[in-house]
DNA sequence: TTGTATGCAAACATTTTGCAAAGAG
DNA sequence: CTCTTTGCAAAATGTTTGCATACAA
């Protein structure tokens, strides 16, 4: 993995350095993590990185597709490791629940998009919203009370 | 359309203002709009309506259910008016575009969802990236020239 | 050495909040 | 009249930028 991140890095003209290591572990090991918690956990590690040195290293990450990100709230974005296996995102508007489901489920959606419609979807950063078996849909959310 | 405004506005101890009027209309008229542009919109209109105002009269009527709101972009949300007949989209990564799809497309993938993992698609929100017809998802998308 | 990457601080874009005044019912 | 809604300004949130310095190759 660090040899693959060095590897990819100089193939694009890029530079190996302690930060874009520490920010691709970080990643890797959140799972499911928006730049503000990256920059948390790197910093528990080493002392001082920088926010901006994380967005643009997410960034660079993201090109070389070692990192993808996805929406998995109306707020930041979440950043995971392309290293496991390809998923995409289900997330339950009342539990806020993630949950990673397999390409092949969607399979059906992606294959009536490219035959109906020429679309050929990016997978990997599709998020569904929706409620989840524990949380039943026609349930009233939450108690307004405006006032 | 204004009656119902008002109807449900009332029926939810809200009340009926100019301002939501026109926010409403904003809405309905621009398609897939962000909060900024309604904003400029009904100050095409109206003279002065403010930034908050919108942000607020726009969680209203979505909490009415008389608009929705999805993410069509790394930035700001659009909403559009839930009058129209119900849809989720597809934005193609390339050429920006936004493309409405019939919820019948999504059948299969909400059916499978629903009977296989208990999820019920909020579908309303969906949006789906990916590369339309016109812009080959094998191209590259663009030159990086970094340095 | 040469040019990329980082830290820092400030700018930006978007959204939220507190509070007094205006307005709906 | 009473309570909601608005405008305003300021704060909060998330991200980007310019520039001098540090550092990889």
């Amino acid at each position: 993995m660090a040899e693959d991140l060095a590897d990819r890095l100089r193939g694009s003209g890029y530079r190996l350095t302690a930060q874009r290591q520490l920010i691709l572990r970080a990643v890797e090991e959140l799972a499911h993590a928006t730049p503000d918690e990256v920059l948390a956990h790197v910093r528990d590690q080493a002392s001082a990185v920088n926010a901006s040195t994380v967005y643009r290293t997410l960034e660079v990450l993201e090109e070389l597709g070692l990192v993808r990100h996805a929406h998995l709230s109306d707020r930041a974005p979440t950043y995971h490791s392309t290293s496991g296996p390809a998923h995409f995102h289900l997330v339950c508007r009342n539990c806020q629940r993630v949950r990673s489901v397999a390409p092949g489920v969607a399979a059906a959606l992606v294959e009536t998009l490219r035959a109906d419609h020429g679309f050929v979807i990016d997978l990997g950063h599709l998020t569904v919203f929706g409620h989840c078996e524990a949380c039943a849909p026609t349930d009233p959310p939450e108690e307004h009370s405006h006032g």
